[in-house]
DNA sequence: TCTGTAGATCGAATCGTTGCGACCCCAAAA
DNA sequence: TTTTGGGGTCGCAACGATTCGATCTACAGA
C-alpha cells in the first residue's frame, strides 16, 4: 500500500508531524553526542597541549575551551568589536593554547572565494617573468590577495590547469601559449576572470570575462626599424618567431612598416621563422649565412634568438655591428652583458604585471574595464647596432 | 510532551517504524522532486547553454539531470567500473551539458588534503630558481601533485605564508631567508612537512617534519680554492655574503681549508662581507681596490656579486684575469656571457629541486627519510681565472 | 520456494567555516 | 510597570564534495 502512489496524499499530510518528531530526536541524539565527545576532548586537548602536535585544532575546539559558541569565536576574528572584551580575551587565549589556525579550505568553501589569483606561466624561467610577477604581486598584495605562480611545463592539462578547472583561484593571469584558448574560454566566468598576456583577443576568442594586456609589439618593430635606418643600414633580414605567434607577427609588421616608410622594398627581405630559443636563433642565423645574403642588419624577434645569432656570427668571424648589426626584442637581462651588448626593444614587464593585475581587479569587483590594454615599449640602443662603432671598427680595420 | 526527555524511550521505540514511513515517503517525494526539477532543469540548462554562463553547476545538478544520486555521480568519477555502463553514460552526458567542474575546495575540505605543494621563494626572480622549480615540478607531476610557487616579496607575513598558516598545501619547499625559522617550526606538522633549501638544521631548528637539502657549499669553496691555487695564484681576497648566511660561511670555510692545505696563511687575507647583490659586489670590490691590496685573485661568494666586481675592475682598467682573477659561485646563466666569462662553482639546481621534492614525498607518505641531504657541486673553470689567458695577455701586453 | 551473493545504487554523516536570524538580558525611555 | 533597543551570544543551515554502510534487485544454486 505504501508503495502505491494513489494514497500518497495522506502520507504527505502527516509529514510535518513526523518531521517534528525526527527533528527533536536528532536534537537529543546530538546533545548526547556532544556530551560524549566532550569527554573525548579532554584527551585530545591534552594531546594538543603537549608538544606532540597531533591533528589540528578546529574552531570548535577553541569554542569549547573558551566556553563560548562557535559563532562567537568566528565573530571574534572577523569583527572583534562585536564581542565583549572578556570573551575576546578568552578566545584569544584558547587560540594560543591550542595553536589554532583557521582552515583556509573550509573558509574558501563557505564564502565561495579563495582570495587567491594565479599566474600561469609557460615555465617560471627567467629574469623575464620575474619582473612581471613582481608587478602582479605588488598590486595583489595591496588588495589583500595572494599570488601563486604555476608553471605549465611539459604534459598536457597538468597541475596548473587544475587551478582553473577546479576553481582554486578567484582569477588568473595567463602567459603560456601552451594553454589552449578554447580551455580559457571554457574556464573564464564571472567568478573566475582571466587576463591574458600572450595572445590577442580575436573574434572567436572573446568573452566578457577575458581581457588582455600587451606590450605594443607593432610599435616595437617600428622603433627597431627606424633605429636601424637611422644608423644607416639598408639591407635587412628578419629572424621571426613561430608562425603561430601573434606577438612575433606584430613585431615583424611594425618593422616592415618602418622600412616601407623609408621606401625600402620589403618583398626581397629574407625572413626565417624560428622558435624563440637561443638554439633556434643559432640555426636561423646559420641558414642566413649559408644562403649568402648581403646584409647590413638583422632584426631578430626576441633577445634569446638574437643572442644565439650573435654566437653564430662570432663563430663565423662576422663582426657585429661592423659587418652585420643585430637588433633584438624584449630586453632581457642578458642583453646588456653579451658582447657586443645587444640593442633591443624594452618591454615593461613590471608594468605589464601591474596592469594585468589591475585589470583583473576590475573584473573581480565588477567594475570591469574589459578589452585590451596596450603598453608602450622603448628603444634601447646598445653596441650591436651602433653605426659609430661600425665605422670606428672600419677605421681600425683599415689601419 | 515530545520535548520531555522522560518518555523518550517510547519515541525511540517507534522510530524504526517512523523511519520506514519517512523513507518510503521521501522516495515518493524524491520521484516527484525529480520530475519537478527536471522541468526546472530545462530553464537552468538554457541558462547554461546560452553564453551567459551563470553560476557553476554542482554535483547535485549533475545527479538530478542524470537521474541518479549524488553518491553515484561521485562514484562514477572515482571508480567508474563500479557503476553500470548506462549510468556512467548518463552522468557523462549530464556533466557535459551542465559543463560541470568539480569544486576543488570542497573536495580538499572533505578528504583533508590538497594534493598541492608550495614552493616558497624569496622572489621568483631569475634563471636561478627556475631550474629548481623545474626539478620540483618534474617529480611532483609524477606523483600527481600540483606545484605552486609563491614569492615572499616585501612585507611581513605576506600571502605566501598564508599557504602554510591556513594549511592550503600538503607540503612546502622553502628557499627564502626572510621566512623565520620559528614560523616554520610552528607550521611544520605531520600533515604539512617542510623541506628547507636555504638553511641548515641546527640544534634549535629541528623537527620531525622539517628536513633539508643543500648543495655542498663547503666543497664548492674547497674546489674554488684548489682551482685558484692550481692556476698559480697566491695572494687572495674574499668577498663574502651577509654574515647571517650559513651558505656563505660554508663557502668561505671550504675556500680557506683549501688554502691552508697549501700552507697559505689565511689570517692575512682581506674579507669583505656584502649582500649577494650585483651592486654589493661593486661596492665590495671598490673597497678592496681603494685599500690597495696586492692581489692575484678574488673569491666571491656568489656570481651576482662577482659580476659587479668584474664591472668595477673593468672601470679601473684592471685586467681580468691578467691582473686579478675572479671566481664566482652558483653558475647563473649570466656567468657564461660576461666578459671575461666567469669561472664559478655549479650548483645543481635542477637536482636540488628534485631531491627536495623526493624528500617531501617521503615525508608525505610516511616513509620519511628525514635529516639533511647534501648534493655535490662542480667546478666550472672559465676565462676569469685562466692562468694561461693571463700569460697570453702578458705576451700581448709585453709586445 | 527460499537463501545467498554480487553488483548497482542510495542516504546520511562529515569536513571546518561563516553568517543570518533568534534569543536573552539589562538599561533607558515611555 | 511596560516597551524599546541594542549589545552580546548562540543555533542552525549552508558551502560541495566523499565515503561508509545499508538497501535494493536479480539471478544462481539448493
Amino acid at each position: 500500500m505504501w508503495r502505491n502512489g494513489a494514497n500518497m496524499s495522506c502520507i504527505i499530510n502527516i509529514i510535518p508531524l513526523l518531521m517534528g518528531i525526527i527533528r527533536e530526536n536528532q536534537r537529543i541524539a546530538r546533545t548526547q553526542k556532544y556530551a560524549l565527545t566532550f569527554d573525548k576532548m579532554g584527551v585530545i586537548m591534552n594531546r594538543n597541549d603537549s608538544t606532540c602536535g597531533g591533528s589540528m585544532a578546529t574552531i570548535r575546539d577553541v569554542a569549547r575551551l573558551a566556553n563560548v559558541s562557535v559563532s562567537t569565536v568566528s565573530l571574534a576574528f572577523s569583527q572583534p568589536h562585536r564581542v565583549s572584551e572578556s570573551t575576546r580575551l578568552r578566545v584569544q587565549e584558547a587560540v594560543e593554547r591550542l595553536e589554532y589556525r583557521p582552515n583556509g579550505t573550509a573558509r574558501d568553501l563557505r564564502v565561495r572565494k579563495t582570495n587567491t589569483i594565479g599566474v600561469l606561466l609557460h615555465n617560471l624561467s627567467g629574469p623575464f617573468y620575474s619582473e612581471l610577477i613582481r608587478g602582479v604581486e605588488e598590486v595583489a598584495d595591496r588588495l589583500g590577495l595572494t599570488t601563486i605562480a604555476a608553471g605549465c611545463s611539459g604534459y598536457e592539462g597538468q597541475g596548473s590547469v587544475r587551478l582553473l578547472h577546479e576553481a582554486r583561484v578567484d582569477g588568473a593571469i595567463v602567459l603560456d601559449p601552451s594553454i589552449k584558448s578554447g580551455d580559457l574560454l571554457r574556464y573564464a566566468q564571472e567568478s573566475l576572470p582571466i587576463v591574458v598576456l600572450d595572445r590577442p583577443l580575436s573574434r572567436d576568442f572573446q568573452s566578457d570575462y577575458i581581457s588582455a594586456v600587451a606590450a605594443d609589439h607593432e610599435l616595437g618593430g617600428f622603433l627597431a626599424g627606424n633605429h636601424l635606418l637611422d644608423q644607416g643600414f639598408r639591407r635587412f633580414a628578419v629572424i621571426a618567431g613561430p608562425v603561430e605567434s601573434e606577438d612575433s607577427r606584430l613585431r615583424h609588421l611594425g618593422f616592415f612598416r618602418a622600412l616601407r616608410a623609408a621606401d625600402i622594398d620589403t618583398v626581397t627581405i629574407p625572413v626565417i621563422h624560428s622558435d624563440f630559443t637561443e638554439l633556434g636563433g643559432m640555426r636561423a642565423m646559420g641558414t642566413l649565412l649559408e644562403q649568402g645574403w648581403t646584409l647590413d642588419a638583422v632584426f631578430v624577434a626576441n633577445d634569446e634568438m638574437a643572442i644565439g645569432a650573435l654566437q653564430v656570427l662570432e663563430e663565423h668571424h662576422v663582426m657585429v655591428p661592423h659587418d652585420i648589426a643585430v637588433m633584438g626584442f624584449d630586453d632581457i637581462r642578458l642583453a646588456r652583458y653579451v658582447t657586443p651588448s645587444l640593442s633591443t626593444i624594452h618591454q615593461p614587464m613590471y608594468e605589464l604585471g601591474q596592469a594585468a593585475m589591475k585589470k583583473l581587479e576590475g573584473a573581480l569587483n565588477g567594475t570591469s574595464t574589459g578589452g585590451l590594454e596596450i603598453l608602450p615599449v622603448t628603444l634601447v640602443p646598445r653596441s650591436s647596432t651602433l653605426a659609430l662603432l661600425a665605422s670606428e671598427e672600419d677605421r681600425a680595420h683599415g689601419s
